[in-house]
DNA sequence: GTCTATACTTCGATAGAC
DNA sequence: GTCTATCGAAGTATAGAC
């Protein structure tokens, strides 16, 4: 898919924008709009020339395809959600607070798409993967201090208590995106209680 | 999107093909097929037709518009989903036999793709929403059952229970689709074990 | 009931004008 | 360094032939 008409070739030739052309910056928000929007297949030359309210062919003039545009606007929010991520957590961070970033992570919707784009791209998926790896790994440092403090010998390894917290506040925001609210409020106080117990409110770090 | 070229009416008096036809069931294997190999995005009339090796003015014939086949293809799955853990669950069923079902469920891939979709096509995520509602009814109350046996009176609600179990392996087959599996065995084996401890391998149900 | 000829829109991409 | 004229392929959908 992408590369529907035209013939196709990436010529190794081609002159490309600058890339801190304030056009070319234009297209990149023009796109991730667009794909939050109406999703992955809407983001076409034309739609996003449109948003931006310039012609489509700069579209190609600054991105040597489709794909790089992606690549582009995925890389851009995976890096300000790294960043947010690295100061939220650095020097240690409670439960509590890695909870809440996990629940909170701007655009759950944008996550689906880049999956679901991922899935069947090669470029998107390597770049996915590598930031999926950088967030868990970063989440996994902190995530083990804080559950050494709070509840010493158990049997619950880091790894599996990251994994149920990622695909819970994963599954939560899906559902709500579909309308599917069940059982939500019930599960967010269980997690709230939980927490409670394990870092009662009011401790130090 | 869907509906990009044409005039794109959606005429009300216009004919179609009866749904019994052996081509009409044709051109949904190959919409099905074509979603899971390469994306919702590569389900065009004229790549369906090309993959049932049939004319693409056909896939107009039998179903409305795009839309109508996506749900077509949605609805073949679902069903067969919903066949299959309703014989699994029937009269009870154990956390064990849960899992199971969850963590083999045919096709996250599917699941994803339809839940990208189902984020921007309204039909679509009706259609999504109320089969989500239907399969989490079911599990839930096979939940419920099987905890008040094994755990009678802890404070985990079945809700949540159900959520972070759907969560887990939601999680874990995007992850396994990415390519990244850190920590998968040790979460699987976690799981495992948790379950031995609750249920005890050779009890009855 | 089944299929095809055809309309017209939008697609990605490039070569070349400023 | 920036943008545009233009190409050929692929998109959905319909009206009408068998």
């Amino acid at each position: 898919m992408w590369q529907v008409g035209g013939m196709a070739g990436t010529s190794p030739s081609r002159r490309l924008g600058a890339s801190t052309s304030k056009t070319r910056a234009r297209l990149v928000d023009a796109a991730e709009q667009l794909l939050l929007e109406e999703g992955y297949a809407a983001v076409t030359s034309r739609r996003v020339g449109a948003k931006a309210e310039l012609k489509p062919q700069l579209v190609h003039y600054y991105f040597r395809s489709m794909d790089d545009l992606f690549l582009e606007v995925f890389r851009r929010r995976a890096d300000e959600n790294l960043a947010r991520a690295e100061r939220t957590l650095a020097g240690g961070a409670s439960l509590r607070t890695l909870w809440k970033l996990n629940a909170d992570l701007r655009g759950a919707a944008f996550n689906i798409e880049f999956v679901a784009l991922a899935n069947h791209h090669k470029a998107i998926r390597a770049e996915v993967a590598r930031y999926a790896e950088r967030f868990r790994a970063m989440q996994l440092q902190a995530l083990s201090r804080a559950l050494a403090d709070d509840l010493g010998g158990e049997d619950v390894p880091p790894a599996a208590a990251l994994l149920l917290m990622t695909g819970l506040s994963q599954v939560l925001s899906l559902e709500r995106a579909l309308g599917v609210t069940a059982g939500h409020d019930e599960t967010l106080a269980f997690v709230a209680r939980l927490i409670d117990r394990l870092e009662p409110p009011g401790a130090s770090a």
